[in-house]
RNA sequence: GGCCCUGUAGUUCAAUGGAUAGAAUAGAAGUUUCCUAAACUUUAGAUCUAGGUUCGAUUCCUAGCAGGGCUACCA
């Protein structure tokens, strides 16, 4: 449709004033509800080529496109802008073709060509010595619904993570656990892995700060203290063992990262997200730091007196940045050079590989990426930094320290019990089963934390209201997963009284209401949307398009009455309009991850 | 200090350089003999400041103010 409407205009542009436009420069945009008309077009930047006011202009194009195009039926100028309108016959002959006749759940509105790319996303990546969190549930459902939107959109996707499995964290809890833990164990606490390991990470840090206090008290400065507490230096002297292999210290951290990973298990399954391929950190940073060492001989880097690697990048304006410390451990930056390697190797013709990471780091993206290409490697220009904002609290910024810290396990715990609480107060479920009403508040309660999270545009830091996250009403997850299971109540019942959506006669649909036409309008957009989103590595605009679909429903909902409507032909076509929207509405949802349910 | 990001209704978020800046919440007033009221309708309410570019600026540029991040031999 729109695009028959700017080949028009493109025709109409050669014709009246011999000017050339390309159709994918037309840019059309929904006309305001404000005035007449389906689809508007800006003409203030023609007066050149018209050597005309934009109005006259506008007017001329109109004349034209009522004259030579099927679709259009009328047009009306104001100033600049020429609002079209699209006959209603061709919207519901535009619906037609949408909806193909068929089961919506094969319309070709969903369908993208293939792009013949492979992209690679990483995604949560999270330290092994604490449980997940809040900011771990943006950086999940972001990179995982990242990696759903552009596998729709024709991509080869492939979801990575990598395993930041070794270093002093771990040390630390290892450390702590050694020292104050009495063997235990998750089966002997009853506590979940990654909590327990976390729990031992809480303790170090307790007795470092006591540490540190005390010798502050015994007359050392601060700074010196900090660097020197024993426990500090015990926990360092950890990490040097265990990259010697110390057939002791490998053996704990073996059992305590396993423990972390069944924890972590448990929550991504719930979570619903998932991954193609790990990758452990503990296995990259000695490729890493083979090729730092390589780079060394090159030139490329160089060592300090002390005997640290450096990398100078103070020609592209930024600092000197620490390869290898001086008792010859990697960093992070030495494994993250490993890691993008392998995966480099692992997928031949990668065309791209999007790191969701926080924009805490954007530095540390730049400075990778800047050696990655000092290295020789093409595809550094390949990498790409999918920066997202923190999340904060009212108030303010998360702090372990201060246990104002959201776990990612409480919060989906206390959605999905809030989403318990709320529809047993509607009594809305009569005749579920137990195991379906566990079901359902699962979806929701999910559907509500994931919705919340990624409505946001990803790029800009977000507040987390505890009290409105868990709301369900206006723009919210369960809003649009009810205007779906309303859909499904209606498509029930026509299946029930035996109503047909097929070989609907589209001609005797005469009169279409407003609703309607939103409707069919919105449903036009979405292979628009799923590429802007895809452009925009942004989630967020497929949740205003599912949102915005499920008003214009509720309004159609209300405004029009389907099985009491006497014109047989009409309540079909409402029918079928319904089933498409409630398609659009799972498949938009299921971009973000969110499941939506038949019944609530 | 240097570099980067963000300033929009009371609050949380929208707006490829386009019309009278949209939603949601919170506030006020309504809608159930009618397919699920977790809904719908009406109402009031905002572009940080000062310049500049443009036919036209929330959007682009400059300066200022405010908030956040980075600037670790942490990850």
């Amino acid at each position: 449709m729109e695009q028959a409407i700017k080949q028009g205009i493109a025709e109409a542009l050669e014709t009246l004033y011999s000017h050339q436009l390309a159709t994918e420069d037309i840019a059309l945009q929904p006309t305001r509800k404000e005035f007449e008309g389906t689809y508007t077009y800006i003409t203030f930047p023609l007066s050149r080529v018209s050597r005309k006011g934009p109005e006259e202009t506008g007017n001329e194009i109109g004349e034209y496109l009522v004259k030579h195009c099927k679709a259009v039926s009328a047009y009306n100028t104001v100033k600049g802008f020429l609002n079209i309108s699209v006959s209603e016959s061709s919207q519901v002959q535009q619906f037609a073709a949408m909806f193909n006749g068929q089961s919506p759940t094969d319309s070709p509105v969903f369908h993208m060509a293939p792009t013949g790319k492979t992209v690679v996303v990483e995604y949560s990546s999270p330290n092994t010595n604490k449980p997940l969190h809040l900011g771990h549930l943006r950086n999940n459902f972001l990179g995982n619904s990242v990696a759903r939107i552009l596998e729709a959109a024709g991509n080869k996707v492939a979801k990575v993570q990598i395993i930041n499995d070794r270093g002093i964290h771990i040390c630390k809890s290892m450390l702590a656990w050694q020292k104050f833990g009495n063997g235990e164990t998750p089966e002997s606490s009853g506590i979940k892995g990654d909590h327990l390991v976390g729990k031992y990470y809480v303790e170090f840090d307790k007795a470092y700060k006591a540490e540190v206090a005390e010798l502050v008290a015994g007359g050392m400065d601060k700074e010196q203290a900090e660097k020197e507490a024993p426990i500090l230096l015990e926990a360092q002297e950890m990490l040097r063992k265990w990259e010697e292999k110390d057939p002791e210290v490998y053996a704990l951290w073996e059992t305590m990262n396993g423990w972390v990973y069944s924890g972590f298990n448990a929550t991504y399954e719930r979570m619903g997200v998932d991954f193609d391929k790990l990758y452990y950190e503990s296995d990259t940073y000695l490729i890493g730091r083979d090729r730092v060492m390589e780079g060394l001989e090159k030139g490329v880097f160089f060592k300090k007196e002390d005997g640290s690697v450096w990398v100078d990048l103070t020609d592209e304006g930024l600092d000197e940045k620490l390869l290898l410390r001086k008792d010859g451990t990697s960093v992070y930056m030495t494994q993250d050079i490993g890691t993008a390697l392998m995966r480099f190797d692992d997928f031949p013709g990668l065309s791209q590989l999007i790191y969701t990471v926080g924009n805490e780091q954007e530095y540390h993206f730049k400075v990778l990426f800047l050696i990655l290409k000092k290295l020789g490697y093409e595809w550094a220009d390949a990498c790409y930094h999918l920066s997202y904002g923190m999340v904060d609290l009212p108030t303010g910024k998360m702090k372990s320290r201060e246990g104002t810290v959201v776990d990612a396990d409480d919060l989906i715990q206390e959605m999905v019990d809030t989403a318990k609480a709320r529809t047993e107060e509607l009594g809305k479920i009569d005749g579920f089963t137990e195991e379906q009403a566990a079901e359902l508040y699962e979806k929701l309660g999910l559907g509500a934390v994931k919705y919340y999270l990624m409505k946001v545009d990803p790029r800009k830091r977000m507040l987390f209201n505890p009290e409105e996250s868990i709301e369900f009403q206006g723009n919210t997850g369960p809003f649009i997963q009810y205007t779906y299971a309303r859909i499904s109540a209606i498509l029930r019942k026509a299946s029930q009284l035996g109503v047909s959506m097929q070989n609907i006669d589209y001609d005797g649909v005469k009169e279409i209401h407003q609703t309607e036409k939103d409707l069919i309008f919105a449903i036009g957009q979405f292979k628009e949307k799923l590429q802007q989103a895809a452009d925009a590595y942004s989630p967020a605009v497929m949740a205003q398009y599912a949102y915005d679909m499920a008003k214009d429903y509720n309004r159609f909902y209300t405004e029009l009455s389907i099985f009491n409507e006497d014109d047989e032909t009409l309540m079909q076509f409402r029918v079928a309009l319904s089933a498409l929207t409630a398609e659009t509405i799972k498949r938009s949802m299921g971009l973000l991850g969110i499941e939506v349910p038949e019944r609530m």
